[in-house]
Order: C-alpha cells, then sequence, then structure tokens
DNA sequence: CTACACCTTTACGTTACGTCAATGTCAATA
DNA sequence: TATTGACATTGACGTAACGTAAAGGTGTAG
C-alpha cells in the first residue's frame, strides 16, 4: 500500500507536519515524490515509522533515534542504558522538587510550622544546596573533593545548639567587622576580634586549622566576586578589609 | 549596595545574561539605569531575584512567576497546588516510561523471555494503549465513555487462549475477506464468512451484539481513515468490500 | 465547472536562555 | 596620556520538535 502524508498520520496518529518535518531532518524520508510532488510512502517507510515512534515514546530524541536505525554497528542496548540513566536522574531531580513544592505549600498552608528539628534540617540541606549551587565547583577544584564533602558531613552532623552558635558566631562577625571597618585599621583591637571570631567561624566546619587556609581563604574573599558580594553587601569594603585583619592575625604578610 | 549585572549574577549563581532576559521579559528591571546605559540594581531588586529563582527552581514557568509575584491577588499556595498535579503527573509519566526501557532493555538481553503470562498481559496493555492513542478520542465520543471502559475490561480479562482466539479470528476475517475481494460480489458465500467471522471477532470485546451496531461499525471502517488505512493496507478497496458485505448481512439498508 | 479536500513550500512562533559580534565605558598601568 | 583588559550595551541567530498560518498547486466528486 502506498499513502500520501495524511493517510500515513492518520495511521500512525501524527500530524502530517510532523511526517515533513521527518522528511526535513532526513530521519524518514518518502518512498518516492510523485509528479505533483506528493510525498509518497511505502509499507518500508512504514515500518521504520513504527521503530521512530516507539523510541520516541521512550523520550529519546530525534537525533539520536536518526543514529540508532541508521548506523548498524550502533548498539541499541547501550543507548537504551544510557537513556535510562538519565530518566532515572530525571525522576530523582523531579522527586525532590515535588517534596518541595510540598513543603511549600504546606508551609504556606500553616499546616506544618517548622519551627523544630524539621525546620533546622531542611535550612542545614537547602544551605548545602544553595553553597553547591553557587561555589560547588570552584571550591572542588581548590579544597579537592574530600575536603568538601568532609565539610558538608560536619554540617550536617552539627546539633541545633551547635548551627545556632554557627550563626550567632556569623552575625556577630558581621557587627564587629563593621564597627572595626569604622575604624580604619585593620591592625586594632576590633580588626583582631573580628578576625578570631572568623577563625572561629570557620574552624566550625574544618577539620583541622592552619594559619595558611585562614589567610587563604581571606585572599579567597577579596578575589572571587561572589564572596566579595557576600561581605560587600553590607558595606562595600568590607571583604578587602576582612582580608586585611585576618592577614594581620595570620602574620602572613 | 548596589550591583551591576555581573555582580548580581555571581551573587545569585546566574549568568549575566539571564538578567538581561528577565529586563527584556519585565519579570526582573533594574532600580535605575545609569549615564553610561548600565543596569543597576538594589537591594529590594535582590529580593525578587531570590523569589524568581525560588519558584524557578520548582520549576514555575517565567511567565507563571511573572504572575505570581506581580499580581497581589493571585493565590500563590493555588498556583502551586496546580504545578504540583502537573509534577506528579509527569512523574507519572516518566515511571511507565522507566519501566518500558527496562523492559525494552530486559528483552534486548534476552534476560527475560516474556513468552509466558507477562508477554501476553504486555501485548494486551500495548493494543489499548495503541488504541487509546489513536482512537481514544473519536471512540469515546461516538459510544461513550462506558463502552469504551468496559470493552478494555473485557480485554484485560481475556485468557491467554480467549486472546489466541481472537488473535486467529481476526487473522482468519483478513484471509477470508482477501479471498472474498477477489471474487468482488460483497453478496458472495465467502464475503458472507468473512462478514460473519467479523462479527464473532466484534463480539469479542462487545457486551451485547445487534445489527445496527455492526453495520455502524463497518460504515465507520469506511468513514474513518485510520480505519480505512489498516484494511486497505492489505488490499486497497477492502474496507469497502467489507462494509457492504456487512451491511448485506445484517440486512441494513 | 466548481467546490472542496488534499498537497506543496516558506516562514514565523514556541522556552529560556547560550553564544557571538560590534561597539561603548571604566579603572589601572606603561 | 595612551593603551590595555575587563567590564557594559544592543542585536541577532541558534536551540527541539514541531504548531500554525499563508499562498498557491492538485485531484476528485457532484
Amino acid at each position: 500500500m502506498e499513502y500520501t502524508v495524511q493517510k500515513l498520520a492518520s495511521l500512525a496518529g501524527i500530524s502530517p507536519r510532523t511526517l515533513r518535518y521527518y522528511d526535513e531532518i532526513g530521519i524518514l524520508k518518502p518512498a518516492r515524490i510523485n509528479s505533483a510532488g506528493y510525498r509518497i510512502y511505502g509499507s518500508k517507510e512504514v515500518d521504520r515509522l513504527q521503530q521512530i515512534l516507539f523510541y520516541r515514546e521512550l523520550g529519546v530524541s530525534l537525533e539520536r533515534i536518526k543514529e540508532l536505525i541508521t548506523d548498524p554497528q550502533f548498539d541499541p542496548v547501550i543507548a537504551l542504558k544510557e537513556h535510562r540513566e538519565k530518566l532515572l536522574a530525571k525522576r530523582k531531580q523531579l522527586d525532590s522538587l515535588i517534596a518541595n513544592v510540598e513543603k511549600t505549600i504546606a508551609l504556606s498552608e500553616g499546616r506544618i510550622t517548622m519551627s523544630d528539628k524539621e525546620k533546622f534540617e531542611g535550612f542545614k540541606q537547602k544551605m548545602i544546596e544553595e553553597n553547591e549551587r553557587k561555589y560547588g565547583k570552584e571550591i572542588r577544584e581548590k579544597y579537592g573533593e574530600e575536603q568538601v564533602e568532609k565539610s558538608y558531613q560536619i554540617f550536617k552532623n552539627m546539633t541545633k545548639e551547635q548551627y545556632e552558635e554557627y550563626e550567632r558566631l556569623n552575625k556577630e562577625l558581621m557587627v564587629t567587622l563593621k564597627k572595626a571597618f569604622a575604624t580604619g585599621d585593620p591592625a586594632g583591637e576590633l580588626a583582631q576580634k573580628a578576625a578570631d571570631l572568623h577563625r572561629q567561624w570557620l574552624t566550625f566546619t574544618w577539620g583541622n586549622y592552619s594559619k595558611e587556609a585562614h589567610a587563604g581563604v581571606a585572599q579567597m574573599y577579596v578575589d572571587d566576586e561572589r564572596f566579595t558580594a557576600y561581605y560587600d553587601k553590607e558595606q562595600p569594603g568590607l571583604a578587602k578589609f576582612l582580608r586585611d585583619a585576618v592577614l594581620v592575625y595570620t602574620g602572613e604578610k
């Protein structure tokens, strides 16, 4: 049997435009073109279309489908396995997305108060996620996979009290730092107190403290604009001031 | 604090282009434009961006986000609930997709033979799905929701033997029909045998048989091109011939 | 002979940006 | 001071898989 676009489209449950598109990208060419310029498809094309639609329903992209059914030495099993991995990752992401939406709904409706442990866990998780999103690649490059994972672990294992202390330290650091900034002296008493607070804050997530690493982090606050922005958001120049104070504190030039 | 595109982008972990795009679609305008034409964002814009990114992470489209944070009488809870429904539907689809891919992989690797009940169930399911994809809307309109569901139920509850008989009947119908078509006489013995086979085949999924309905289906084979294509795929004109034979058989018209 | 249903190609619209290209601005340095 | 390098701007094309006109040719039934 021979089919025009409409006929074949109806048979397969797709649109004529889809068939023209498939012709255009070369994934399914008609058997021949008749005198009037009509696309004429035969049974071979019907079979090929069936295959295409099968893979398409699996969510495979047309480009990959093209490879799958064109290249004879392409292994469809391997391709399908790769595709499965993608789908699984997608589902995982979708799951956390759904969980987030549900949490947000519950929060908005006041069904859960989240003033207790949950909220705390959620905060920690969110902070880690945010940190990962913003700095993930860089800090992994700078400090290595292990260090980063370790500090995340420490973070996750903090008790509520420890976490509150961590937050409190951060706030105190900011307050002290701003006051010190007003004096303009990175070597002054207030600035050195800020540097010490900064050390305390850092050791919360660090396994071991070293002056060199401390000075390195302070320098990074100036080098990396995103960190700079975080401190300078409170007061322009704060990041540099903190670095200078820390350099004095650690005695590293 | 004030930010240029780069600064704000770094702070939020997005690209400058994204900020320009958000300006373009009016979802986040800068606080002001300086003399050089630079976009300058303030803390109010930072907050708004946080909100935008929050909803974006939930997978909400920018257009809906715009409504969410612009329209004051827009209920975010309702919007989130709708969005959750969409996500759940998406996950459901993704799940069946994954199941399908896995089944295909297993089949390709020969890990499962599917020569038993499973294969049979799979076939039935696939037929129903295909039928649904192709004709779902129309047959529901023509015969009503109940009838369609009922016939699917009958189909699903068929035993292997019944199903094989169903398939055998279909094949015999085709063979007989083609032979009858060669005679050219819709009222002839062979054609009437085909019509009777068609009746038997239909009653497999019909609760009750009526001549009128039988004639109606035969007419539909001619009216609906997708059915026509199914029969004409074997031999052009077969659909019409079957209709004529059935009309004689049922004594209608 | 005229509808009318089919076919054709061309081309813009969709989403949320990525990626040049051409050009202007600003701060630091030789 | 002139230049350099890192920023900024707008404009425009590309993405995936088609949907949707628009403008025009074809085929057949009445």
